[in-house]
RNA sequence: GGCCCGUUGGUCAAGCGGUUAAGACACGGCCCUUUCACGGCUGUAACAUGGGUUCGAUUCCCGUACGGGUCACCA
């Protein structure tokens, strides 16, 4: 069975890359109805930020990806939180001592330091590698600080088959002893996410690219301790531009790029999360591009993963939610967007009308509010908007003609409603000798002070109702 | 700088030795229309580069250039 796991660092927010690596990691296993589990990697006390596990959870929550173990589900392989398991660690890292495979070492912080100025290339020296058992036991009896470094083998290649990007390998005078084991006692991530991945029998280990290069070390690892090696899914990086032109990975900089600025910014998940599968991967043999999380199950395999990042694109982001917004129900999208509307709305006004209007032209969310303004108040406009080339409307005489005749017509109507209006104005097209779009054209300006507007004139009026429609129509003909 | 990886239109990308080199976003045009949007049709635009291998390379190999990643008691 395919075991895949997420295991963020708890640092404050959910970054678009990090939910992309949950994503496809969930999706992996669910391909094969496997198991996906959330493990916390919060082993830096000094980056961790209180609160920042319950928006991993809710992240993972409102996106759908459910796991089948973690912090607050359980599971036969816990605790989740690496900070609770400890002492595992701890316990595993003597047992590589013992095997000759890492080392007790009593460097100060200074003496590295020192070491990184004469040669910020050159990396930890060894310098406690070889030391005696004898002197070891001293220091260690002696109370002296110590951490716990992997012994690389000093000549040779290690190598293994990443599933995306093919075999790796790396000359191991390139890999330094790293630290396995910090001096506070808590374990490196190098080491822990090892111990936990095999522990908790994780087969697929998925994450960014940026790994790549650190993974034999971790392989050497599996070897020591005698461990099935899993099998790795590296993902291509998600970049972002920057202002010259060059692309890096995305970051703060480039904009919104956690999942809750997206969310607060009007976006929807299933927006989001399709956009995001789409972005370093792709379907086979698909028309559509439109993936629900069911359907990206069944669909998803790693093969479909590209090699070369990706570029953030906003704009087909936008889009995906356009189409996403458009196709939600009234209901739903009331419900969605009701959160996001900032202003008082007149009683007056048809809301479920003038949201059926915006509906399906909004795509974001957020652009709720400069959207509808205009249906609560009249903005301020030129008469100079009622001429018109294309409706062969060029002198104010004719707006006026057409005001005054609509007036009569819409103070005798009582019900304000879309259909009623059209078939009420329809006549004018007669009796004036104009074409429905000029008439139209004119009454639209003056109950919306705009050029462009969600939805006509008719619909508008049916939303703003009777006698705004008419107070604003004489403001209109007063201006002429 | 060393090492690793990548390079198809502006962006996401299909392709996996022989194709008129898909599709989507964005952009332009046209149609529809009660404006806008939606929808439909359509247009501009790409295989980084030099060598090989081959009857034939976007596809395979090598070099170059460019881009990215990585070299922490961060993950």
């Amino acid at each position: 069975m395919i075991v895949t796991r997420f295991a963020p660092s708890p640092t404050g927010y959910m970054h678009i890359g990090n939910l992309r690596t949950a994503l496809y990691s969930y999706l992996i296993s669910k391909h094969e109805d496997g198991k996906f589990i959330l493990r916390i990697e919060d082993t830096d006390r000094e980056r961790f930020v209180e609160g920042a596990t319950d928006i991993i959870k809710s992240t993972l929550s409102i996106t759908g990806l459910g796991y089948d173990e973690g912090p607050d589900v359980g599971g036969d392989h816990g605790p989740y939180v690496q900070s609770e398991r400890k002492e595992i660690y701890m316990e595993y890292a003597k047992k590589l001592v013992d095997m000759g495979y890492a080392y007790y070492c009593f460097c100060t912080k200074d003496r590295l330091e020192k070491l990184h100025e004469e040669d910020a290339t050159g990396g930890y020296d060894r310098h406690c590698r070889n030391l005696s058992p004898e002197e070891v036991q001293r220091n260690l009896d002696a109370g002296i600080p110590f951490v716990i470094r992997q012994k690389m083998p000093l000549e040779g290649t290690t190598s293994y088959v990443d599933s995306v990007f093919g075999e790796i390998s790396m000359n191991n005078s390139e890999l330094q002893d790293q630290i396995l084991m910090k001096a506070d006692g808590y374990p490196t991530y190098n080491f822990c996410h090892v111990i936990d991945d095999h522990l908790m029998g994780v087969t697929h280990v998925v994450r960014g690219s940026e790994y790549l290069t650190s993974t034999p070390k971790y392989v050497l690892l599996y070897d020591a301790y005698g461990w099935e090696r899993p099998t790795y899914v590296h993902l291509p990086l998600i970049m972002g531009r920057n202002e010259d032109g060059s692309i890096s990975k995305l970051s703060k900089r480039h904009g919104a790029v956690s999942f809750q600025d997206l969310i607060a910014d009007g976006y929807l998940p299933e927006a989001v999360v399709n956009y995001l599968a789409l972005l370093g991967w792709c379907p086979k043999n698909s028309e559509t591009e439109f993936f629900t999380l069911d359907e990206l199950k069944s669909v998803f395999t790693i093969d479909g993963v590209s090699k070369s990042p990706s570029v953030f694109d906003y704009e087909k982001l936008l889009w995906f939610n356009g189409e996403y917004i458009h196709k939600l129900s009234p209901e739903k999208f009331e419900e969605l967007v009701t959160p996001f509307i900032k202003c008082e709305i007149p009683s007056t006004v048809n809301k479920a009308r003038m949201l059926e209007l915006l509906r399906t032209r909004i795509t974001k969310l957020s652009e709720i509010n400069e959207r509808m303004a205009f249906f609560i108040s009249l903005p301020d406009y030129e008469r100079e908007l009622f001429l018109n080339k294309k409706n062969k409307i060029s002198d104010f005489e004719l707006v006026k003609t057409v005001l005054t005749s609509a007036l009569d017509i819409l103070s005798a109507t009582d019900s304000f409603d879309n259909d009623t209006l059209f078939a009420g104005l329809t006549p004018l097209t007669e009796s004036l000798g104009l074409k429905t779009g000029t008439i139209m054209w004119c009454i639209r300006i003056a109950v919306s002070g705009m050029t462009a507007t969600p939805g006509g004139a008719t619909e508008i009026m049916e939303v703003i109702g009777k006698d705004e429609s008419i107070a604003r129509i004489k403001a209109a003909i007063s201006k002429l």
